[in-house]
RNA sequence: GGAGAUAUCGUCUAGUGGUUAGGACGACAGGUUUUCAUCCUGUAAACCGGAGUUCGAUUCUCCGUAUCUCUACCA
């Protein structure tokens, strides 16, 4: 039988973390046994409707390649909010629509059948009732639970309350007399006892289904054969399983997932933690970084594997249901960043491969475990050609082409890139700040030129260093490269018999006013002589 | 209260009836360096407890314990 999976959120905003982990290993488990993976948009409760959350939902999946082979699709050039109804969305698949607020009489039809087989019953009980009822019943210490007052209503006294127009839920029947046993794809065999199982409200007073009705009903006859889904859905599997009987179904094959825990073990929650996709998105995680960290909590490829970084294709072709993990995982988000950054390095250095092999396809590439790779040209023409490639690269990275920097003095901008690489590649939403002390006046802090450990105690002595430095820099050309102003430094130091950090601490604090920077040689480099020149002026008169 | 699930370093996890219980993140220490970072090297760090089965149990069974989930006309 050819494999179905499904993912189906209910369109209340956001996309959640542990959702798009749920819909991952839908898609893979799919992917894997070249299955068909659903989306079915379960917008059930009027009351949590959010307008644009469909909309939102199919472009952050869009984002993450996960488009569904089957289910709802934004028509083409959407101008405005999707309205309430929906009725805009267009559906892909022949099994539709697979948005379940447009098949309210399927599940009509199908709570009657219940009702006609005696599988479920009419309750008129009101919200007021219940409460009272379930105050009583913790109270008298006792589990909370339906007293089934309803179900002792003789047929011909609930058709006369139904023709009396009062409002009404369809309940399900519990078999209270027996266990409900089914096979978990990763927990093995678990039972309930019917009856602990309360008589779940399977259609609402608004005439609208329950997650449990319209679930089983969806998964039916949109013959999925999997179902993954998180862990909080294991105590109500029963009563799904209970209705797939009594409509003479087949159930699918559940699997149910980890939970995704907040550092206190409790289960994910947007108190404790940022729980949207878009706003890590947003923050500058990259969808690779994402997907790799998501699919680690709570799987692995198993056989003493040792591989920590995984793509889509490694994961399709590895992931199986025996590597799901039983037990919940902590959200770690230290973990999150150390993928970004090695991931931003992955498609850096794919780029600078490929840019590279362009230039010259004899270059020399060699690659760290680390994932950086270094490049060995013939000659410092091709290497200059590649450096400023390197640069623009970069700086399509920051989002810095279009910067006004990029206009006035690009060369500059390029040299501050090449320079801050390292860092850049761990966030580069953030590079702008990162250089901006390179191009924007600021003041110095003059303690900053000293220290101690450096052989600078005083102010003194820190200007001395940086009047020594001074004529160094003066001997510079305005083209001088990284290589020849080091060179140029360090000759002179040891000639005079002087040491690094006494001339090259003041030299980078006077350059950059920062506390940390880039080093001395090259903040020399991207400011230019004359630019060098002058901030060093203004500090020694 | 009831039901169910789960249990290996701080975290994500590998693994086994006999192993120096492995890796990654993080932490720490040292090295490189003009600062931060990077980079390199190294260190510390775990089988929830108790019985049973067994020559031998972290691994299998049972019982505890702890934690989590569910216990809505939410999903």
């Amino acid at each position: 039988m050819k494999v179905r999976t499904r993912f189906a959120p209910s369109p209340t905003g956001y996309l959640h973390i542990g959702s798009l982990r749920t819909c991952l290993y839908n898609y893979l488990f799919a992917r894997h046994h070249e299955g068909t993976f659903i989306l079915r948009v379960e917008d059930t409760d009027q009351t949590r409707f959010v307008e644009g959350a469909v909309e939102n939902l199919l472009k952050v999946l869009a984002v993450f390649d996960m488009l569904p082979d089957e289910g709802p699709v934004l028509p083409a050039n959407l101008q405005k909010p999707l309205d309430r109804d929906l009725t805009d969305l267009t559906d892909k698949g022949d099994k539709g629509p697979y948005v379940q607020s447009k098949r309210t009489e399927l599940y009509q039809e199908y709570a009657k059948k219940l009702i006609d087989t005696g599988h479920a019953y009419y309750c008129f009980c009101s919200p007021e009732d219940l409460d009272k009822m379930r105050t009583e019943q913790e109270s008298a210490k006792l589990a909370p639970m339906y007293d089934r007052r309803c179900l002792k209503l003789s047929p011909e006294e609930s058709q006369a309350k139904l023709a009396a127009g009062g409002s009404y839920v369809i309940r399900l029947k519990m078999p209270r007399d027996r266990k409900i046993e089914f096979v978990d794809a990763v927990r093995g065999k678990v039972s309930f006892m019917g009856n602990q199982i309360d008589d779940q409200v399977l259609i609402k007073s608004d005439g609208l289904p329950t997650y449990h009705l319209a679930n089983v009903v969806d998964d039916h006859f949109m013959d999925i054969t999997h179902v993954l889904r998180a862990e909080e859905w294991l105590a109500s599997t029963p009563k799904h399983l209970v209705m797939f009987e009594a409509f003479g179904w087949t159930a699918p094959e559940y699997a149910h997932l980890p939970l995704i825990l907040n550092a206190d073990k409790s289960k994910l929650s947007k108190r404790q933690n940022d729980v949207s996709v878009e706003s890590y998105l947003d923050k500058g995680y990259s969808k690779e970084a994402l997907i790799n960290f998501v699919v680690m909590m709570g799987w692995h490829p198993g056989k003493g594997s040792e591989q920590e970084v995984f793509n889509m294709e490694n994961l399709i072709a590895q992931f199986s249901l025996e590597g799901v993990h039983k037990a919940g995982a902590v959200f770690n988000p230290e973990k999150l960043d150390w993928l970004n950054h090695t991931w931003q390095k992955i498609k850096y250095f794919q780029k600078l491969d490929h840019e590279a092999l362009k230039l010259n396809s004899s270059v020399k590439i060699d690659v760290s475990k680390n994932f950086d790779h270094a490049y060995q040209f013939e000659n410092n023409d091709t290497t200059n050609k590649f450096q400023k490639i390197r640069a623009e690269i970069l700086a399509e990275l920051s989002g810095l082409n279009n910067h006004p920097q990029m206009q006035t003095d690009s060369e500059k901008l390029f040299r501050a890139l090449l320079v801050n690489e390292e860092k850049i590649l761990q966030n580069p939403a953030q590079t702008w700040e990162l250089i901006a002390y390179l191009f924007e006046d600021s003041k110095l802090n003059p303690a900053l030129l000293q220290n101690p450990k450096m052989g600078v105690d005083s102010h003194e002595k820190a200007l001395e260093s940086l009047k020594f430095a001074n004529e160094i820099v003066n001997e510079l050309t305005e083209n001088s490269d990284l290589n020849e102003i080091k060179e140029a430094f360090m000759a002179k130091i040891k000639a005079a018999g002087r040491k690094n950090g006494e001339i090259l601490w003041p030299l980078r604090a006077a350059l950059t006013r920062q506390e940390f920077s880039i080093g001395a040689f090259e903040s020399l480099w991207v400011l230019g002589k004359a630019e060098s020149a002058k901030r060093l002026a203004e500090i020694i008169k």
